[in-house]
Formats: C-alpha cells, structure tokens, sequence
DNA sequence: ACCTTTCTTGAGTGATCGTTCAAGAATATA
DNA sequence: TATATTCTTGAACGATCACTCAAGAAAGGT
C-alpha cells in the first residue's frame, strides 16, 4: 500500500530527547535536529508536526523513563528502601557523560516562560514524579517501616527538591566528589526515618 | 565638554538583569531589551559591547547582590544564625512576585552550554556563593557553635544544594505552601547543628 | 507491470536574529 | 556663540530562524 517509515521513531526521539536535554529548546534548531536525527526538514514536520510538538514528546519519554525505573526499584524492594536506592543511585552522577546532568523537566520549567504548553506539561510531570514519591512514602509508614506520624506529601516534596538541588548542582563541572557526598547524605537521611522495631 | 549619557547605567543593568532572569539568554531577544531599556540598539551595543557581555554584567549584578544579603546577614549576627535566616528567608520565595523564583545563576548553567564565557562566569560566581556558606560554617565551628568534627565544606555544599533545590522547586507554580515548608525544613537542619554546651 | 498510497527530499518562504554605522542631537569648554 | 566631544538614533546588513510544499522515491495491492 506504502512506503515504510525509514527511520525508528522510538530511536528518533530518543536522539531528539538528547539534543534537547543538552542544548534546551531555544538552543536547539532545526539545523540541529535534521544533523542528529539524519531527516530532512519535511520528514521530520510530517512526523512530529512542529518543533514545540517534538519537544512535548520527548519530554513525556524522559518523563516515563525516569518514572518506570523507579518503579522498577520499589517492585524489586520495599518503598523506604527503593527511595534510598533511587538517591543513592545518583552518587555517580558527577562521573556521567550523558546529554545533562540536571533533570531535564527542571530544565525546562528553568528555561522555558514563553510556550505555555510544554511549561504546562514539564510540571504536570513533575508533579507526576513526585506523587510516585509521595505514594511510596505513604506504603512506607503504612507498612510501619517510618513512623506512623510521618507525613507522606512533605517527605515527598522534599525528597524531590532534595534530587532537584543535587542534579542541578552536578551540572557544574568538576564536582564529582562533592555530587557523590552529597547524594549518599541525602540518601542517608532517608535510611535515617526507618523505625528500628 | 560632551553629552550626558540619558540613562542611568546602574538602572539598566537591573532591568536588563529582570529581563534576562525572567526569560533567560536565548529567550530574550535585543527588540526585548529596547523595549525594556527604552534604549535604541545603538545605544546598547555603544554601552555594553554586545549581548553576551551585557549579560554577564548583569550576572556579575546579581551574584553581588546575593552575596551582598549573605554578608549583611552575617556582620548582623553569628554564623550559625545566618545560614539558618538565610534559608528561612527563603520560606515566602512561593509568594514572591519577581521575575523568576529559581537562581539566576543556576538557570545560566542549565540553559546556556555554547557560551563558554558564560557558563564559566556562571560557575564561579556559584563556587564564590558556597565557598561564602563554607566560610560561615567554618567559622561556626571555629566558635564552637557547631561540633568541632564538623566538615565545613561538606556542609556548605549541600547548604547550598539544597538552596538550589528549594528555589528551583518553587519555580513551579502554586506550591506556595509547599515551599515554606520546605525552607523551615531545610533552615530546622542548619539548627540542629548547634552544640549545646 | 501498474496504480495507489505514504514517506522523503531540499530549495525556498517571510520573519526575526544580533549587529553596524553614518548622521543627528545634546552638552561642556573655549 | 562657536567648537569639540559624547551619546542617541534608526535604517539597514547578512545570517539564521522555524516552517512549507511541490516533486520524486519507495513499497504494498492488484
């Protein structure tokens, strides 16, 4: 019936996701993307409609991605442990060589003021990830592992300002000492809420 | 023997400094800056060389000004005392009404990765910032006032990470609440280091 | 082999980008 | 009042921006 798609779009957006997260959305032209994703401009409208389109899909993949890897974490070990694993997950951030080592939702609400739809969508998302934080607080002290006067949402929210702070501040370069200290104090406060029965 | 200059220089950096904070390098465009300044491009380009350097101007501005309330804070009471008012402070960031909530700073290092100048400027006025912190903590310690063992450069880093972390959280809109919360959290734990003897 | 449908191409769109510069306006000195 | 000096103006520059579209290339159905 058709020609087939020549490129993996699961594979472009991954490249797209990358550049992006590296160079932020006013950094980033369409030169760049038609050099990383190897389409020419036609392609890449006929398949993602717009620049600020693209963008929105990339970053609910980012979003996905970071979420599905700590769920992963919370299925293979109790909530209080898979938030201290996630933290301390972090202690080798400041060796990465990744696209970025800010998250890149926080990026984009830092960045973006003038596309209300994907500010709107960058903090949708965030607010998504920190209620998964929140819920695994709350499993937490329902399961007795914190205490029963806990509060979930404040935990939550700082446990994600906590994540927020240390990546942005691994951004800088030459910290990696410093970024590991810091995740494994973070994480550590978070080993520290556990009640010992 | 000359014209007077119209515009009061010290004025126009702060606007442009606003206007820069608030939109960021790349998303602030000269028409913005005419606009905002009410100078023509000539003008701007005869007082401040060009872009980049205007913004590195108005980001030198804003880290003295920071680091300015840091050091008032500190010849107004102890050390201790200071980093705590410091990030209490912080608590009605939710509330204010500025051009943005997050550091100036930390947006630069998050947004701009092909302005090498920039970036460098960026990173050690944020080093100048926490070598600050770590000044105060030590010579807290020094005092007595925290506990002699007390690793003032581990405690400034994630002072100022946690800052960090507070303001870009607070970017998001409508978690005033959320934000005081989490200063008085972050401000309680600089407390609880006090020694008492 | 032929038609139909879908994907890709890349030159070209108007708009906006940061920047320049010759000319005019304003003021201190002579 | 004339002159020298500095500041301001705004039209214009080439470059780049995000984006379009007519034409060609590829593959499935008949």
């Amino acid at each position: 019936m058709a020609r087939r798609p020549s490129h993996d779009r699961a594979a472009t957006l991954d490249r797209a996701r990358d550049l992006f997260w590296a160079k932020g959305y006013h950094g980033t032209s369409l030169k760049d993307l038609e050099a990383a994703l190897d389409m020419r401009p036609g392609s890449i409208y006929a398949a993602f409609q717009n620049k600020e389109t693209l963008y929105g899909l990339t970053l609910a993949r980012y979003a996905e991605t970071g979420q599905n890897g700590f769920a992963a974490l919370q299925s293979a070990m109790g909530p209080l442990e898979a938030l201290e694993a996630h933290m301390r997950n972090l202690a080798d951030l400041g060796t990465r060589s990744g696209p970025a080592r800010a998250c890149m939702l926080v990026k984009t609400i830092l960045e973006i003021a003038d596309v209300p739809g994907l500010r709107a969508q960058a903090e949708t998302l965030m607010a998504e990830t920190e209620a998964g934080f929140i819920a695994a607080f709350a499993e937490a002290r329902d399961r007795g592992e914190i205490a029963a006067e806990s509060d979930p949402e404040a935990l939550g929210q700082r446990f994600q300002a906590e994540i927020v702070g240390l990546r942005a501040y691994a951004q800088r370069s030459g910290s990696a000492e410093a970024v590991a200290q810091l995740a494994n104090a973070f994480a550590d406060r978070v080993a520290e809420l556990r009640m010992h029965a």
